[in-house]
RNA sequence: GCCCGGGUGGUGGAAAGGUAUACACGCAACACUUAAAAUGUUGUGAGCUUUCAAGCUCGUGUGGGUUCGAUUCCCACCCCGGGCACCA
């Protein structure tokens, strides 16, 4: 027999495997139905890299196995071509982003061919296809219709040298996510999706599905639930006042919190900059200049910079104004400060600086008085009990933020914090003073970007009738070619430039008007792509309801753990909707995929990660070009547990392939004939490892997968000889993780069809059961000995043999045994 | 600060509360070879005793606890990685 080679046999198989339609998701076949989904890659420059491969090769040996057992498989793959850095490139080498795109698609798709995974290709999409954006637009504007989708004047971040607006999610520590540029504010109109409307659900639901408790926590997290109370603050500058009554009666402070039972400790009110309030009560603040002056400050500064910059609170009061706290009546100073978010709650807060650590470090910056009202009921401090006065401005460096029993709180002194803050609030609600509230940290999502390299929005801005919906038997309304993609300096999308298309008619009254010009983003044509996959050519639907009923939904979704909050969520959100209003029908359930599983990512030598700038990427076409495809697939199994982050190591590699260079060899020691060689341990051996690999795989521990057939292996290589039926189990094993070479040795061994089309192989659990055991013997728990005995021996059989061992007697000759414990077929353990 | 992971040989890692270090890499010796590579065989946690056959002690970040028995369960702490971060 030739040598192993894998340059020859490899593009064989996958010649012979498309030829032969081998992995093509049937939609009529009434088998049982399997949908495997991997994250489709966005196409860069830079070409597959290995980090990629993991997640697919996992879940390639998952689909591979789930057909020998007998399931009608759907794994696609496509390309989630629109976005940021294809333009940049486009810009910086003054090639169009479609012809970057093509070339860089092309690259993907050789690349992950060479790999041999089993995609239906004949599924392949693509989000910068016409006909497939066609389907993202249709969404946009059901989401316009059900008022899902509104434009807002409102500052956003701003990456200068991006020049695009910025979604929260995408500034990290200030920076631009892609360039790494300080992010500044912007006003700019914008389009926003509503997924608050969605909070509740995407928390709610996250019980129907089977994630990692981790991803569960971080979207939960995300979302930030907080369920507390509205308290009303009023002004009693303004009881009676002509301003009070033009705003109808509605001009109060409203804060929300979540301890109510601190209420009494409140000292001072603080609004956020931006609290329209301040600029409604302007006639009545003595120092509005100063305070203006402080908001344009802070107006500057992003969000996120604002947040981060530094601990020290700043704020200026509000002069000639004040609050009365409604649970005491007491007059309290109000003050502007931007440690007070608009966007979240009511952008006004009632501070308690001896229960708020960041109202207390305001409140001994500026000297205002703090209250202690929770007394801690474990370990009371002296400074906590003996507080008698009401003020207190010295001494402790800490708020205490834990719970207790209530002190100066008039008559719900003495009541448990925990009680207390539902006795207060009834009693507020009683008053009209306060309501139930329930708060969120997700905001709405930023669906604009001012670039080329995206899908339109598909509406038309008509100066009589307002915004307006494109029609949609006028869709896909395609992204029209430009000489200039650039942004421009204005921060206007390259599209306004393109005249003849920017001009329109207003489909309410027909007279001119202007198409919106700003483009989706990235996540856009990523929200719905697995709903395509189900039927991917329908012009008349995103996809066929019975192509739904068939597929969806999504048996196991795999991709990076970096898209847990982003991608995961948006893409559920946008699902959700649609299953609402029927685009997806109702027997599919109102969640999109039913298990999630994320793998680690593949650092560079040294632990860490890789990057181009570092030098340390490894190309999977080179680990190709040295050891072949099935060795890069086995390594990259085999490295470690699937879901953590591994180095590479490039030793490691050779040892894969050593393991496929001893799988050819035991060829030659297999006989022909169809007589299996009576050996029992070989036999058990077996059994143990067709269990063991297939309930790996299910469980997604590759490596002790790759692991056992390592050991059978091996016990194979020791045999004098290998009868055929034993080394066929061996292969059929094998082949998901190695197809190719399962796939050439299977022709030779003289079989017809293919190995990956065989039967995944049954278990005998009688034959697991070994006969002969080797017997643990402990003494206090400590090993002593190791006695090989037959299955099934009882207690007293088995403390006959032990005691009578001349090895033992040393241990228990004269001594007492108290207690022994014995566990059948495993150990027994005397304790003397 | 908070929330998630994770600390096991020289390295990646394996262990339903029951033989700690499977499997692989690396290293060493030997075999094959003119030689090297490749391959094969054997050894490989630390320390001690030693009649060379083995035997003992210690060992899974640290300190306690539960248990006949703990890498595994509980408590406290230390270190590393990741995420979130003035969220009221």
């Amino acid at each position: 027999m030739k040598k192993y080679n894998p340059k020859k046999i490899e593009p064989k198989w996958r010649k012979e495997w498309e030829e032969m339609d081998v992995f093509r998701a049937r939609d009529k076949s009434k088998k049982i139905k399997c949908y495997l989904l991997v994250e489709f890659p966005y196409p860069s420059g830079e070409g597959l890299h290995v980090g990629h491969c993991r997640g697919y090769v996992a879940l390639d040996i998952l689909a591979r196995k789930k057909r020998m057992q007998g399931f009608n498989v759907l794994f696609p793959m496509g390309w989630d071509a629109f976005g940021l850095p294809t333009e940049n490139f486009a810009v910086k080498v003054g090639i169009h982003p479609a012809i970057v795109t093509k070339r860089n698609t092309a690259n993907f798709k050789r690349q992950e061919k060479k790999l041999g995974l089993s995609f239906d290709w004949l599924r392949e999409i693509k989000t910068t296809d016409p006909d497939y954006y066609k389907w993202t637009q249709w969404i946009f504007l059901q989401l316009f219709k059900k008022g899902l989708a509104y434009k807002i004047k409102m500052p956003i971040n701003w990456c200068p040298s991006c020049k695009i607006g910025l979604a929260n999610e995408e500034v990290v520590e200030g920076k631009c996510e892609r360039c790494g540029y300080n992010a500044v504010r912007k006003e700019r109109e914008q389009w926003m999706l509503k997924i608050t409307k969605y909070a509740e659900r995407l928390i709610q639901d996250l019980e129907l599905v089977d994630y990692p408790e981790r991803v569960k926590i971080a979207q939960k997290e995300w979302i930030g639930k907080s369920e507390g109370w509205e308290v009303e603050f009023k002004i009693p500058n303004l009881l009676n006042s002509a301003l009070l009554q033009k705003s109808g009666g509605k001009l109060k402070i409203p804060v929300f919190t979540t301890r109510a039972d601190t209420l009494f400790g409140c000292t001072y009110l603080v609004l956020a900059p931006e609290n329209p309030l301040i600029e409604q009560l302007k006639d009545k603040i003595i120092n509005y200049k100063f305070v203006e002056q402080y908001i344009k400050e802070s107006k500057k500064k992003i969000e996120k910079e604002r947040l981060s910059e530094s601990r020290e609170k700043t704020g200026i009061e509000l002069k000639g104004i004040k609050a009365i706290n409604p649970v005491n009546n007491r007059e309290i100073p109000i003050f502007v400060a931007d440690y007070v978010l608009m966007s979240y709650g009511t952008g006004a807060i009632m501070a308690v600086p001896g229960h708020d650590q960041r109202d207390f470090d305001f409140a001994k910056k500026y000297n205002l008085p703090i209250i202690d009202v929770i007394k801690p009921t474990e370990k009371p401090t002296e400074i906590r009990v003996s507080i008698v006065k009401p003020y207190r401005n010295q001494g402790l460096s800490k708020a205490y933020e834990g719970e207790g029993v209530l002190i100066n709180s008039g008559r719900f002194t003495g009541m448990k914090s925990e009680d207390a803050r539902e006795r207060i609030t009834e009693w507020l609600i009683k008053k009209g003073l306060a309501k139930k509230a329930t708060h969120y940290k997700l905001r709405d999502w930023i669906f604009s970007r001012q670039r080329y390299w995206g899908e339109p929005i598909p509406m038309i801005k008509c100066e009589k009738c307002g915004w307006q919906s494109v029609s949609e038997k006028d869709l896909p309304i395609k992204l029209p070619k430009v000489k200039e993609y650039r942004p421009s300096e204005t921060g206007e999308s390259p599209l306004a430039k393109a005249e003849k298309w920017v001009k329109t008619n207003c489909p309410k009254c027909g007279t001119l008007a202007k198409r919106e010009t700003d483009v989706m983003p990235n996540w856009a044509g990523s929200n719905w792509y697995y709903l395509r996959y189900c039927d991917p050519k329908n012009d008349k639907k995103l996809a066929g309801d019975n192509l739904l009923k068939k597929w969806m939904p999504v048996d196991w979704y795999n991709g990076g753990m970096e898209h847990t909050t982003l991608h995961l969520l948006y893409s559920r959100f946008i699902y959700k909707f649609l299953w609402d209003i029927g685009a997806v029908p109702k027997s599919v359930g109102p969640e999109p995929y039913k298990k999630r599983t994320s793998h680690g990512i593949i650092l560079g030598g040294g632990g860490i990660k890789m990057s181009k700038s570092r030098g340390n990427v490894v190309n999977p076409d080179e680990v190709i070009k040295n050891y072949g495809a099935d060795t890069l697939r086995i390594y990259e199994m085999f490295m470690g547990p699937f879901e953590q982050m591994i180095p590479w190591d490039t030793k490691g590699v050779k040892g894969a392939r050593r393991f496929l260079e001893k799988t050819w060899w035991l060829k030659e020691k297999t006989n022909n004939s169809k007589q299996i060689t009576d050996n029992k341990e070989l036999e058990c051996l077996i059994h143990k490892t067709i269990k063991k690999v297939g309930d790996d795989i299910e469980s997604l521990k590759f490596n002790t997968a790759v692991s056992a057939l390592m050991i059978l292996a091996n016990e194979l290589d020791k045999q004098e000889e290998i009868s055929l039926v034993h080394y066929l189990l061996f292969l059929t094993l094998l082949s998901p993780f190695a197809p190719h070479i399962t796939e050439e040795l299977w022709e030779r061994a003289g079989l017809k069809g293919f190995c990956c089309q065989q039967k995944w192989p049954k278990y005998d659990e009688k034959l697991i059961k070994q006969e002969t055991i080797n017997l643990i013997v402990q003494i206090n728990g400590k090993v002593r000995d190791k006695i090989e005995i037959k299955a099934g021996i009882s207690e007293e059989g088995v403390k006959d043999i032990v005691l009578k061992s001349k090895k033992m007697i040393k241990w228990i000759e004269n001594k007492e045994i108290k207690k022994i414990i014995f566990v059948p077929d495993k150990l027994i353990n005397f304790v003397l």
